[in-house]
DNA sequence: CGCGAACTTGACTGTAGTCAACCTGCGTGG
DNA sequence: CCACGCAGGTTGACTACAGTCAAGTTCGCG
């Protein structure tokens, strides 16, 4: 047992469950991709920028940033992704250099070969559609981030943020009163479109509600929080609907 | 024949081929989609914010905008979608409500009924993937968004957002040099996230390099304005590598 | 010709950026 | 065990880009 806890491609089977229908033997499908483990350091490029790859990324332990750059080099990180994740799903249909993938803390990723996805998502269309799926939810939340950077504050931005992470990282579908989230000031501000001086101050201004040290959230108030942030989980959540919905056809 | 010019669904099959490979009987399977014509007059919603539907909208001609909207109901505009882009095809697989709908002119949509995508995807693989993959690009556009909306100046934000257009209005894989962008300032700053005001000083510090007017734009110096606007067009494209990559497995 | 929407311009404001100094906590090595 | 170094955090003073408000002007359409 090389991982303790829990294997990874049961982690990602579960989360894709959340949001799919998958039978017993589409679950194995995936429990059975041969998986590459690659442990990086914190603060290191697990992808870097416009790299082309034949694999795709799941985080087996620890947490990763996609990032883009400007031309002259400013980073925007565009995603954040935790253990359970399949951080780059989308290079399995659109390989390009599709932005970078930065390791935030010491991280163990595995490396899923893109063809071995492509053969099983050729195999089960029910596995398909939940990768499609995955993918959608992952477009909705950058939806979000596109609204959080353009339209909000700094205070609704940094609070916005923190009440995404905190319901990703719930086990149930609610949130997490306190939660790993190993990030400097400077990275909250990659992800907020803000500079760590502002990110420092907006962080004390929020001191009331949420706590960010030590890599780590907690949080103090949530109904506050999420009405401070404009917060609506809905967007995180791919069905609310009857569980048939989740499943494009019955195919037996 | 409803459609002058060209059949919209065939229009949508050739946007597919762009970035996919599909079979003659898969595009068949395409253009033989079920649809619902409706006409939207300018200015009005083609899907209201937070609408759940059971179908998908077709673009038959003009063009509408994806939105969002914060808690105090300020608009941002997350995706501009022209004639031949199955808009909302995401909602396929999420039906939840993912934003609105917007229609910047007079739109003629096809709605196309989930089930009916559902379907087809279903019995061909290869159209599955081809969905999947077209909405993979209109994530890499939203991620570009994130960027050019958190790390951008006015200017550069301006000039990315009109050297994007251009590329995806071109019939090549190039640019066009004069094309239909039927927005007024204040929809511009509400897919820049500046204001009218501080659009218009934008454009107008821009004239030497592209002039909007009267609804389209007119590009007088390429070169310079993807310089300025950090414009690269690579997260554009799917594929740059051979054929075959293009499909998952061959079936046949 | 007249109305309204869109565009234009100027003056002023404010949020967040910049720059710079300093503090704090932690790991390393003398 | 303390000294040092360094990354990250904190604070203050000043700046600037874009927002706001308000008053015109232009354009297109009925």
């Amino acid at each position: 047992m090389i991982y303790p806890g829990s294997n990874p491609l049961q982690l990602f089977v579960n989360r894709l469950l959340s949001r799919s229908a998958l039978a017993m033997r589409e679950q194995e499908a995936i429990l059975d991709l041969p998986t590459q483990p690659i442990d990086f350091l914190a603060r290191r490029d697990i992808v870097k920028i416009d790299e082309d790859t034949d694999y795709a990324c799941l985080v087996a332990s620890g947490m990763v940033a996609r990032f883009g750059l400007t031309g002259d080099g400013v980073r925007q990180f565009t995603a954040f992704h935790i253990a359970g994740d399949m951080a780059d799903l989308h290079t399995t249909v659109r390989p390009l250099g599709s932005g970078g993938l930065h390791a935030l803390c010491d991280t163990t990723i595995l490396r899923v070969p893109h063809r071995a996805i492509r053969t099983i998502a050729t195999r089960f269309p029910a596995i398909a559609e939940a990768f499609w799926r995955d993918c959608i939810v992952d477009a909705a939340i950058l939806m979000q981030w596109v609204l959080n950077v353009g339209r909000r504050d700094a205070r609704t931005r940094v609070a916005h943020l923190l009440c995404e992470m905190a319901s990703r990282c719930a086990d149930d579908g609610e949130f997490r009163q306190h939660y790993a989230f190993p990030v400097t000031q400077e990275q909250l501000g990659d992800a907020t479109a803000l500079t760590a001086v502002h990110v420092n101050r907006t962080l004390k201004s929020l001191g009331d509600l949420v706590t960010v040290k030590h890599g780590s959230v907690q949080i103090h108030d949530w109904a506050a929080l999420t009405r401070l942030g404009d917060f609506d989980a809905a967007y995180l959540v791919a069905d609310t609907g009857p569980a048939r919905q989740r499943r494009l056809l019955d195919v037996e």
